[in-house]
DNA sequence: ACAGATAAGAAGTGACTTGTCACTTTCTAT
DNA sequence: ATAGAAAGTGACAAGTCACTTCTTATCTGT
């Protein structure tokens, strides 16, 4: 007989919930969308099938939330990875690829291709991916406050964010490839970021 | 009684095999990957589940020969758009972006993301992927002769396909957005094309 | 013309997958 | 302490999926 500490119905609740999503990721990661089950996500969590339509009425706002957490978890990465950070250009760039080829990016990658056909994913992904991409801007503007003053210093980060995702997602297809492109990347951003006006 | 045109077995092998092709882009084109089942394609192509798999082994077989059926498209695409183009770079890049916001290109990117945790399908896809790629470069390299001279012309067009690639996924999850980074990115395109040195 | 071969069709089969439901366990207010 | 609410369980219903099997139609060499 196992003598287990009392929780109140808040800390159950709650702790299913957050072995819930993140089960969800996990299997997101590793397995991709398409392996993504309920039944995965229920054994991965050791809950049970009814628990987890206790907690969300479908697989879609299961992913819904997740999605939600995977992004608030990137922004909370972001601000400690950089909250340190000396403003070295160069650096900053190696931090942000870090960022760009870690999992859980991969894992919005493969959310944004799956709305393009999925209207729901589509609705919960917007607002999340937008404010994802506003902070990595209000971020970088913190960091580089003199490039910052240029004009087209918001396009430009976004940009080679986008440059980014690009290389990210063609490595999936045709393996390590690119890193020439990456370099001259680099080598731009970092122009770009250390020129005063 | 319809009387039909007398045809080979060779040609009426062919044909449903083709039409089966057919229907799977389309399908991956209008449903994506998740929705692309086998019952879906054979109600498209007019032909039984029988036929398919006479066809094709698996399901996997019949993704494979459609990526791959894709990419010749693509290929094709190219040399009939850019055949009688003149060595304008500002015309070039909205060419090429319109390919890349159009719907075959959308079907390889998520078959990448989804390639991520398929090995068969990364299999099939990396020497393909990798073919189309060399060969958008070698375009770039006969319409733009004097900047192809430029030591890292392959580098800086595969960069410029990349942030397209980036800038079009991004537009699946967060909507119709990164107008301006795509402005940027043509400016340093075609500056990057003409300049001759 | 016809026997054998190839292609296509019709009708399954079994293994998932999402979502439900009747029931048990755990907590909370009185 | 106890009644009622909240959380969790696990078996199962209903449907879908990839793939098979057996039959029928169409073609080909002689």
């Amino acid at each position: 007989m196992v003598v287990l500490a009392r929780r109140t119905q808040r800390e159950r609740r709650d702790e299913t919930r957050a072995k819930l999503l993140d089960a969800t990721l996990a299997c997101l990661g590793e397995l991709g969308v398409a392996r993504t089950t309920t039944t995965e996500v229920v054994q991965r969590a050791g809950v049970s099938q009814g628990a987890l339509f206790k907690h969300f009425p479908s697989k879609a706002a299961l992913l819904s939330a997740a999605v939600e957490q995977l992004f608030s978890e990137l922004v909370e990465g972001y601000e400690g990875t950089f909250a340190q950070l000396p403003r070295d250009a160069s650096h900053a760039f190696d931090l942000l690829w870090a960022f760009f080829t870690g999992p859980k990016l991969a894992i919005a990658f493969e959310l944004y291709l799956t709305a393009r056909t999925d209207e729901a994913l589509q609705a919960a992904l917007e607002p999340v991916v937008r404010t994802h991409r506003a902070q990595l801007i209000a971020h970088a503007r913190v960091l580089f406050p003199e490039a910052a003053a240029k004009p087209e210093f918001d396009a430009w980060i976004d940009l080679m964010m986008m440059a980014m995702e690009g290389l990210v997602v063609e490595r999936f297809g045709a393996g390590d490839v690119g890193a020439p492109a990456l370099a001259v990347l680099k080598r731009l951003s970092v122009a770009m970021l250390e020129r005063r006006s």
